[in-house]
DNA sequence: CGGTACAATCAGAATTTTAGATAGGAACAA
DNA sequence: TTGTTCCTATCTAAAATTCTGATTGTACCG
């Protein structure tokens, strides 16, 4: 069915309940009382249903009226939000963000800067990936996103620092690794199974840096840390990814010979550099200034 | 804000969209190419974005024109949702239906019935009040609900028989009441805790029918059951209400002297008889139907 | 190079909406 | 009661908008 009521005589209705009656309404809507009582009268015939009805000399709407009133106000409403993302979309905003998260990032950080995001521009949709290692990279090189949070990145690309992120190898405190009293060598973690998480890009692409002989991969950090939980293996996480394992001990960080942890640059590229809208570029500085809190924070 | 664009300027684009043109779109729409081209011109001047472009000699929508078009689509249709609704009251179908149940009646009941006319009536609002005994009597006589279901109500109203309702008195069946080895006598009762539901009328009538010397009162028979799976008393309930603690041996059925189960019949009763609206009566119709299903099921 | 399908544009016509004036009814005060 | 005020309904002419039909200018197709 294909409406026949216009959005103006809507809003008339709506301005005759708030402003208290026909002539209130008229002043509010910079239109003659005439033609208020025109708008309601021609809504009334159409769909041949009273609306207002006279109580003394004041209008008040009818028990449908009310019914149609509360969904008057989500409809106007709904129109003007529309209108918005248009003048948004006219001044250069994108109608959409293609967000490429590295699975390394700390769901802190995207989450409170989206939350600030949306706030500003809730008419902006965001489209998330969560990648890993070459992944992000293919999002990068072939422009699958508009922004990408990741920690390598091909070079020739404008990268901002985000944060610094400390790795740590840890298991479940009664994994054997944790029972040895020395230091771990490279050959003590070689003898026990290591958790990755499968790179997301081309399969062929070995990123790997430790060799174990024995490892488990993932198709994403959070299973792995489901599964180190369980003890079923050691693995290196970002600290910020593992805070509450830790707290709860079901995770204990493993005393590694040359240093126990290992710092990764978390960076932000811009694939199209300058190129981006206005809301990229604020999305962009959002997350500058939430890793920065973050990293202060702690 | 105040929306400037007509809903027929939406319209216009989603029908464009969908025909795959402006002179499709006039044809689909009765008008000629020129207004459709118009009224395309005039929103795209009004919100100073170009919403289609040409692409040879056919326009497509710009990058900004897809994200409006995904808008336009969810206002035209509430738009027509909203007239649907004034359609209806306008049939005299009422905005809301408010329904008086009371605690006794199975869940199973309501819910079902009220899948099956949110089917057909997804427009109507129902407000489901819980009740109980008075409650339910104060519900029909003064008016504050359509629909009431219940199974005592005053008489000289119109009431549809609905279920019989099998009651049973049951305890824990760790209670001291199961470990007598004889049928219980209306004696063995008084002697232990009964749990009964408050009533919601006012507060001096007193429905009560066994007296107990002691007793527990809950507001509503959902506490009171969980209460009893507690073993903390025994209670007379509904067998359609406690089949999951029965099966769950959480409850067991007291064997009673006189008959280890009482019956009531649940009632409709529309407290306006044949004055209420054809929604109420489609409801009241579903409700009989259910009812129905559910006691041949069994 | 026609022929055709499509969108932009224009002028006048048709329709819709508006303002302003007026009338009638209810509240209110004297 | 009466007069006054406040409010909505209705009417008419004017204003604004939207529509049609014809025309033009392109791009595609053979």
């Amino acid at each position: 069915m294909k409406p026949r009521i216009t959005l103006e005589q809507w809003q008339a209705l709506l301005a005759v309940v708030d402003a208290g009656g026909y002539a209130q309404a008229a002043e509010q809507l910079n239109k003659s009382q005439s033609a208020v009582s025109y708008a309601i009268q021609k809504m009334e015939s159409l769909l041949s249903l009273q609306i207002f009805e006279l109580a003394g000399r004041k209008a008040v709407l009818t028990h449908a009226g009310v019914a149609l009133y509360r969904r008057a106000q989500a409809l106007v409403e709904e129109a003007a939000q529309t209108e918005q993302l248009a003048q948004q979309l006219a001044k250069g905003m994108e109608a959409e963000i293609r967000l490429a998260i590295d699975t390394i990032v700390p769901d802190e950080l995207v989450l409170c800067a989206l939350a600030t995001f949306a706030e500003e521009a809730p008419l902006i949709r965001v489209q998330l990936m969560e990648t890993v290692l070459s992944g992000s990279e293919k999002a990068i090189l072939e422009r699958e996103a508009d922004l990408v949070l990741a920690g390598v990145y091909p070079s020739g690309y404008l990268a901002t620092p985000l944060l610094q992120l400390e790795f740590a190898a840890v298991a479940h405190p009664d994994h054997p690794l944790h029972q040895l009293s020395h230091a771990l060598s490279p050959a003590d973690l070689r003898r026990h199974r290591q958790l990755v998480v499968r790179d997301s890009g081309p399969r062929d692409i070995d990123a790997g840096w430790l060799k174990a002989d024995q490892r488990w991969t993932f198709s994403t950090m959070d299973a792995s840390i489901r599964a180190a939980c369980q003890g079923l293996g050691y693995a290196w996480y970002p600290l910020l990814k593992i805070q509450q394992p830790l707290q709860q001990q079901q995770l204990q960080i493993l005393p590694i010979s040359q240093g126990s942890a290992r710092n990764v640059q978390l960076s932000m590229v811009l694939p199209r550099g300058e190129f981006c809208g206005p809301g990229t570029q604020r999305l962009a500085d959002i997350l500058q200034q939430t890793a920065q809190a973050i990293s202060e924070g702690e």
